[in-house]
DNA sequence: GTCTATATTGTGATAGAC
DNA sequence: GTCTATCACAATATAGAC
């Protein structure tokens, strides 16, 4: 792997100074190995620095690893903010939010497995992304999130445009199935009997499919 | 903790012999913190016994952490093909699922994350997983895990009593539905901003919620 | 089978030269 | 800012008494 050259006489990154490569390098190794079990020798060498160098900017291994959690999260929760918060209608919004999350975990397939891996054996780690959400809610306590999605949840069970159901069941549902078949994706295949190229075919049936089989549950 | 009792002048564990008392806390320590950061004097000090006793049963930590993931995932799967395999009507069988994994779940809280987090961090839990599951299929090759739910979902389908979908999507959708908001229950209080209490009512209401919504969906 | 004591290695962190 | 060298301790693993 190729990531110096010199430039102008200096030793340089092609992909930014050294405090970034090293964020750039964490990243990759922590989400691949978890907290526990990311090393930060590994981390130093994909990062072509020394080790040493990780302490002077991060301090610990315990500050990187949070650096990184929170970028992970703000990576995750920034796109479903966005497209949430939009204006279209509900079953537009649907399929934006499938679209997109089926696109962008498909390129980082470890990034479930790891956020849920870190929830699950570190506590404090929930304190964390709550901060980093609060931060897509301009500071509202309780984190008011998905609120204008939400709101239009609950709007639509009025109207009786969509069956009865609380706004929480909404979200929690659609966010397991897009996100669930990523973090399980060994899982999935040893129970359906899938391999790597049965697992592509089957993600992109789930483009079409999830959609139609999430609009159709909603439907009054 | 009350673990260890005189029986007829010999120390005795209330919970069985030594070697079952190790697997039972090692069983509690690699699901709370992860292969990687499970310590072995832990395992150790919860069973009661000196660290020296874990290498003398199984020889190392990684031989002590295969056991233990083996164990986790029969016990997952077990109950799944239990009622998968079952001859009751397909729309029976969804609702004995979700009741099934709702419960079980609910005592079991930290398995979701554990078994995702060990899959995305360590490849050959793949391999391990294939290899238990493949116990519950009679040895067949490609595991045919659920193929009696299965093909009675391929049968539902061309009959037309539901939506045309296969197998491997509504198999995938149910236990995502069901899975998933266990194993990402932090992320899910933080988004939705739930307290304890909150969740707990998001899951008393999700046992009527949830098979509604499903079967709803699949509805021709 | 179970313990105490110890060996051995791995790993996060720091001191200090450049 | 970045490196080399090294420390300090944590953690797995083993030897050997009982």
């Amino acid at each position: 792997m190729v990531n110096t050259e010199t430039i102008a006489g200096t030793t340089q990154s092609l992909d930014g100074d050294a405090e970034q490569r090293i964020l750039d390098a964490a990243h990759l190794v922590f989400v691949r190995r978890g907290t526990a079990g990311a090393r930060m020798q590994e981390i130093a060498d994909e990062a072509g620095v020394n080790k040493a160098l990780l302490h002077y900017y991060f301090r610990s291994k315990s500050g990187l690893a949070d650096a990184v959690f929170k970028r992970v999260a703000r990576g995750v929760f920034g796109r479903l903010t966005e497209v949430a918060s939009s204006d279209a209608p509900l079953e537009d919004k649907v399929r934006r939010i499938v679209a997109v999350y089926l696109e962008q975990l498909g390129r980082a397939p470890f990034v479930p497995g790891y956020i849920i891996g870190e929830l699950s054996q570190h506590p404090e780690r929930a304190q964390q992304l709550m901060e980093t959400v609060r931060q897509f809610t301009d500071g509202a306590m309780p984190p008011v999130f998905l609120e204008g999605l939400r709101t239009q949840v609950d709007e639509a069970v009025r109207g009786g445009r969509i069956r009865p159901m609380t706004s929480e069941q909404f979200v929690a549902n659609l966010v397991s199935l897009c996100v669930f078949p990523f973090a399980a994706r060994p899982l999935l295949c040893a129970v359906l009997g899938m391999d790597a190229d049965g697992f592509e075919a089957f993600l992109e049936d789930r483009r079409t499919a999830l959609p139609e089989f999430f609009l159709n549950a909603i439907r009054p």
